[in-house]
DNA sequence: CTTATATATCGAGATGGTTTGATACGACCG
DNA sequence: CGGTCGTATCAAACCATCTCGATATATAAG
């Protein structure tokens, strides 16, 4: 036996191929692991839940708009010729991403950016863009 | 004739009952009109890109894993457990919507992280969600 | 040249999201 | 009240995307 006989899981069994030696292997294991510990489930499907809601072209427009200052559902359907429905669901979903803020008057719902780093998040998507 | 005879078009119509007051109406389409002109579709379409990139769990797990340096794709599938073919197409999305850059090295595919500002955007995604 | 390994691409099934008109709810006004 | 207006929700058609095994390509090694 040149090398440790000690059984490995599959993963470091592939690593050991990859490295040529089971050493290295174990310690590139442990270096993937130390990393994937560091992720938590919960907090990267909520954070994607930022980025879905950002990513769809409506919804950008409707942030966009809003940078501005604060406008109702009726104000943003006319602004980008969109049906009603279609404007208020948009809404409701990054309402529920913590991306907006509604605040009802009379029979008004008017929306408004939830945190400046709605706006910050969108100039590095500009950056990010190639612009 | 109490109020301005000329023709209005639908959406001013539209403002002009919820303003109650045609001039009202007119300078409200004005300022939405000057809002939407300051949105290009190209820029949204291509910034709406870079969310969506980002907004699928596995390919933020992959982000956030190559924020410690370049890793090839046997070592991203071994570290999320995920299969090649799957690790290798969401690679190629990022690359795409240029939030990774690959490097060729033999038979290896090194990604790595295409600029700090991808860094940035996961720590405002962080802020935004609440934590 | 044959084999093995790393990665990319393909294709089918499953899943989830978007769009739109229709409808329901609530507030205001007569 | 009954009607109108702003908004929210519903349902169904449509479309995009994710998954994963199978296959293709490419590089290295024997």
């Amino acid at each position: 036996m040149t090398e440790s006989p000690e059984p490995l899981d599959p993963s470091v069994e592939r690593l050991a191929r990859l490295k040529g030696d089971r050493c290295k292997a174990r310690i590139a294991a442990d270096r993937l692991k130390s990393l994937t510990d560091q992720i938590d489930e919960g907090e990267i499907a909520a954070e994607a839940e930022v980025f879905r809601a950002i990513c769809d072209p409506f919804r950008l427009s409707i942030l966009k708009l809003l940078r501005d200052g604060e406008l109702c559902v009726c104000e943003i359907m006319t602004a980008l010729d969109r049906p009603q429905s279609s404007t208020s669901h948009h809404l409701s979903i990054l309402k529920r991403a913590g991306l907006v803020k509604e605040r009802k008057e009379g029979k008004w719902s008017r929306y408004r950016l939830a945190d400046g780093a709605v706006i910050e998040i969108m100039k590095l998507a500009e950056i990010l863009r190639g612009g």
